[in-house]
DNA sequence: GTCTATAGATCGATAGAC
DNA sequence: GTCTATCGATCTATAGAC
């Protein structure tokens, strides 16, 4: 039995997309009427509360998706080692290897995180607290388990930053490769 | 004798701390007829391509400043880790222990980067080479420096991110304080 | 160089018919 | 739910007096 989307819900990635090209004040009623084909008196009819609440639902929706498949994942593998692998995975994947941006690192950077403030601190504490869980179940010193892994969250975000700056992806799949590396040979030795 | 700044040239690092707390897109002349002092009149007279203008000379005001701050000294000092610990020392003076943010990196991050794609570009990799060449003058395996090079600038950029998401610089600084560590248990070990 | 006044476009948002 | 029409505010940018 197929899932029925609702128009809403299927609006949403769409929404995602624009918000990440653009940033929030960057994108206007109008590029997304254009770019999602739905006229205003729809967009208003699914989001009364306008552009703000859009962009709430695609935080929402990412939240969604990191906590089903990254941060979730990184709690219940019986092995902590695949569950971290399973995460660069899957990071690496959700960023497109560098070509997406993460809109939550984005939203941080100026004055459109005064609009979304807990939404932005959950996305990094949740995830920095995940990691350091599994990576604290195979390596004992808590504090150290917990810089690390707030120092890996870190250095994905500036991986993308790096990988937009300068247009190339290789950028970021080479910094992936060395964090998880880094974290492996941590817990290991 | 003191250099006289010209009416422009003041007006510029006002410019710099409105765009960052804004963004390019969120920033509008009325802002910063506001909080310049300036009408706009005079705005378009120091600056006659308007707001484009204003960004591209606050990016070449933050280019310099880095140039002569932290490019050059990676290259000139003597000793690579001076240089190194002299880089991470004003970086942290100049993004104020993570409470400001990297105008370059924020401007990364959305579809502003095509209106500077090559300012954009060209700071991360003067960055990168600058520091990867102190590192290589100590560390012989020019590839393996280079890569640490870009993963310590990026992470910079992350740790940003990470402080201004959570609001708390010391995730800033403490990451930094990592950084520097770890380039130089590498360069020594 | 700075002022006032304003053009012309676009912004977010709403009303009302269907 | 979606359409057309439109509101008032704000946007970037310019004109012209001083």
């Amino acid at each position: 039995m197929e899932k029925e989307l609702s128009a809403r819900e299927q609006t949403i990635p769409k929404l995602r997309e624009i918000f990440r090209q653009n940033g929030f004040e960057g994108t206007s009623l109008s590029e997304i009427t254009n770019q999602t084909g739905l006229g205003k008196s729809s967009l208003y009819h699914f989001f009364p509360q306008g552009k703000t609440e859009m962009a709430e639902a695609v935080l929402h929706d990412i939240d969604q998706w990191f906590n089903e498949n990254v941060f979730l994942p990184l709690r219940k593998s019986e092995e902590p080692v695949s569950g971290i692998h399973h995460m660069f995975k899957e990071v690496n994947r959700y960023f497109k290897t560098g070509d997406r941006i993460c809109l939550v690192g984005a939203f941080a950077l100026d004055n459109t995180r005064e609009l979304f403030p807990s939404e932005i601190k959950d996305y990094f504490k949740i995830w920095v607290d995940s990691l350091a869980w599994a990576i604290n179940k195979k390596y004992p010193h808590k504090l150290e388990a917990r810089k690390l892994a707030e120092e890996t969250v870190a250095s994905i975000q500036g991986a993308l930053v790096l990988a937009r700056a300068q247009n190339d992806t290789k950028v970021f799949t080479r910094i992936m490769r060395r964090l998880e590396k880094r974290i492996l040979s941590e817990i290991d030795g």
